[in-house]
DNA sequence: AGATTCAGTACCACAGCGGTCCTAATTCCG
DNA sequence: CGGAATTAGGACCGCTGTGGTACTGAATCT
């Protein structure tokens, strides 16, 4: 059982390299290449988290894509929610048209891990993603360069 | 996004109405009419959880399945990954072949998530889905019952 | 022996995901 | 002013796998 989709798990990606780089303005393509995703898919992704406010597009010659927000006030579920729509542990914390709704036992117990699931995904913004320092111990300065193999 | 298959869902629903009655041996046909779900896909549902070790079934005339362990010994993710297989937030935390997790930013990260969620659903036993009292407040005893419904 | 029930497998329809491509709008640069 | 570059917004399509059903065989009790 894998939560996120690709399509989710491409977006938080293409997000965080964008909050990497604020102030950069960066093409779909460029934007492709330098995460090594596919490219029409990245465009496609970016096109949904436009849509959701998440980044902004310019158009024209020297277009490209930039966070619409402050990197540190876009968290993580957001990016998801944006692409997988909202979430929910089961099909009836979503949308509820479950007929054992009334005298289901389980419910309240899914209740309380559903915001356990949500505080854990909302609690970490694209700007604690961005840079790989905080969660980790010391790391000192990676030699190697990973020179993105398309 | 939902991230429970509507199979485990069902998975959860009928080990706890095994947990909540642990010494009826209950035939596949009698759970389903009791839980209200389609009785087909309970049949297939049980198999997996006997096949993964958490119900066990016994053939014969007064055949039925019964929880292999105590209802206290099985947490909720074991349920869950009998039937969805083993759990994380994305692809490579699950099958790792993304040629990206050399200079992936985001991983550990979803490392600490992944973490986050598997304890949500681990810590909560059958046992305790079993009876609804605990995390709810005081309720008296419900006045109606369901006569469910298929 | 016969009825009952689990075990295993095979099968099918359908939704939705992942991915591609094409045609407008829009903006910059020569 | 015209052309190049780039996003916006669709339509489109193959395919995997989920959800659900049906059939056959094995085991167990009466």
């Amino acid at each position: 059982m894998v939560i996120l989709s690709k399509l989710a798990d491409y977006g938080v990606i293409v997000a965080t390299h964008l909050a990497a780089h604020p102030e950069r303005q960066m093409t779909a393509a460029v934007l492709a290449q330098e995460t090594s995703l596919p490219r029409a898919t990245v465009a496609k992704v970016l096109k949904t988290l436009a849509h959701a406010g998440i980044v902004a597009g310019a158009r024209g010659a020297a277009g490209g894509y930039r966070l619409a927000r402050d990197a540190g006030a876009i968290s993580v579920v957001q990016v998801v929610a944006a692409i997988d729509g909202a979430m929910g542990v089961t099909q009836c914390t979503v949308h509820d048209d479950c007929k054992r709704s009334q005298f289901c036992a389980t419910r309240p117990h899914w209740h309380r891990i559903n915001i356990a699931v949500g505080t854990a995904l909302g609690a970490i913004t694209l700007a604690e993603m961005a840079n790989p320092f905080g969660p980790l111990p010391a790391r000192p300065a990676a030699p190697t360069r990973p020179t993105a193999t398309p």
